[in-house]
DNA sequence: CAAAAGCGTTTTACATGCAAAACAAACTTG
DNA sequence: CAAGTTTGTTTTGCATGTAAAACGCTTTTG
């Protein structure tokens, strides 16, 4: 995975490659024993003994009931929803995600910008319909999506450059921008609607609005948006009920953080 | 916190410490500097240095918009979704816990034992009504709660005696079991029964059906349950309708599970 | 405004975590 | 069923991570 440049001297290798386990084990599909972990990390066994061992008493790993063999444990679950309930838009956007699901019967979700990727902090499925997958802690391709533009949109385009540098885009859909060209004419469209309506744009038959969350300094910080299959969307009512609507609730969001700009 | 018994040849200090800082980030209000996590640790400051910088440069912290001081990074969210995919009960559950939320229109939970705990694995809201506080990766203490008891149900009577051996039981509310055999009493109604209805045991004001759920080996691996304001329960279709679909789902999910016990 | 206290960082002698080798037990396998 | 592999675990000498002390720097404070 990340290759590590272990060339400090400040590095903690054991709580590196401890970490490493960690991930190793969430990524696996199933129970890892001390030898595939080794082996996974390239990592004599008895160092892994140790990372293991140590892990283990923490309970931050647990036997799985095949002996020898090991999956993470519930204390990893403290970690990441302390960073969720620490994100301050999490809580907030909350209710107003609900009610706006509740209004207009079509899932919603909360997301951020996480490096070059769009990171998903919470959902509210809708009742009927097939349920998305988009479920929180996913992680998608900021450039290839309709909320991606969103969360781009604030960037200027020397910004929006230099994201686009070391970044290989591939074709999801004919609508997905290869180019950095490509891409800031999708961020420029935000930036002037203040929303995108996407149909297919990157699951084929889904359709989906988003609407950017600013800050008190006017920074674009999360993006709200509704989606669903095509088959659920009134089409109609886009421009008159689902673009308003989350527009309405992300400026709602926007307030209570404290962003005082034009809607 | 927990104390650590550092005295194992096998430990792995740094891995330990590095993972205390990522849990004191967590319980954190907010933002901590270097020097606030050494002195939390009761740890040098040379030392905080050195495992911040690492958990630094492997993004699972990140400095926060004040200069020197750090919060958890977004990475700490893989390994906590990790976990939830990966307990087989929280993908199977979901599509039958959301039908029976939009069935009996109450919020509908899944939560596992996890040593003294009820760890709630998911949620799916009730439309209406007040919006219940047992989100996703939430913990309670398994005594006080008609859930706990559930969970519990599998256990014999010495596993159940040994439970409580370290445990100090504090009353919440009037329905709370302080003594072993106060708690013996519960989790045999729910042995009896099969579910447990409660109104205002744990959270004054608060109604919830929870019915255990069964593996391929019929041990109790997790807990459905309902739950809502009394303002919203149909106190008179409880046993007629609440219970029953409970059950059902329940049990379904059980089935996939390999269950092939009586219902 | 100077002294003092606090901060993040760097250095360095020393202690200690680490990986290779050795080990015993549990599997394969010809 | 015995030779050979692979497993988890233990040992041990050497390399290396570590904490105290030292270092600038900023922020209090009298």
């Amino acid at each position: 995975m990340t290759e590590s440049p272990n060339h400090s001297v400040y590095f903690v290798p054991g709580l590196q490659r401890g970490l490493r386990v960690l991930e190793i084990l969430g990524a696996a599909a199933g129970p890892m024993s001390l030898s595939e972990i080794g082996r996974a990390m390239e990592l004599s066994r008895s160092s892994a003994f140790r990372l293991i061992y140590t892990l283990r008493h923490m309970d931050f790993i647990k036997e799985a009931e095949q002996k020898n063999t090991y999956t993470l444990g519930a204390r990893v679950l403290n970690l990441g929803f302390a960073y969720l309930n620490q994100q301050p838009v999490t809580s907030i956007s909350r209710p107003y995600l609900a009610a706006l699901r509740d209004k207009i019967e079509v899932s919603t979700h909360l997301s951020v910008l996480e490096g070059e990727e769009v990171l998903y902090l919470g959902s509210h499925q809708a009742r009927s319909g097939f349920v998305s997958n988009m479920a929180t802690g996913t992680r998608t391709q900021a450039y290839a999506s309709a909320i991606g533009w969103c969360l781009l949109s604030d960037l200027s385009d020397e910004e929006l450059s230099l994201f686009c540098e070391d970044l290989d885009m591939v074709a999801f859909t004919d609508h997905t921008p290869t180019t950095f060209e490509a891409l800031k004419v999708r961020v420029q469209a935000v930036r002037e609607a203040g929303y995108v309506f996407s149909q297919g744009f990157r699951d084929p038959g889904g359709s989906s609005v988003a609407v950017p969350v600013r800050d008190n300094s006017g920074n674009v910080v999360a993006c709200v948006n509704i989606s669903g299959p095509d088959s659920g969307f009134d089409f109609d009512r886009v421009d008159t009920f689902y673009v308003p609507e989350t527009k309405a609730a992300a400026l709602k969001i926007s307030r209570e953080l404290g962003y005082a700009g034009p809607a």
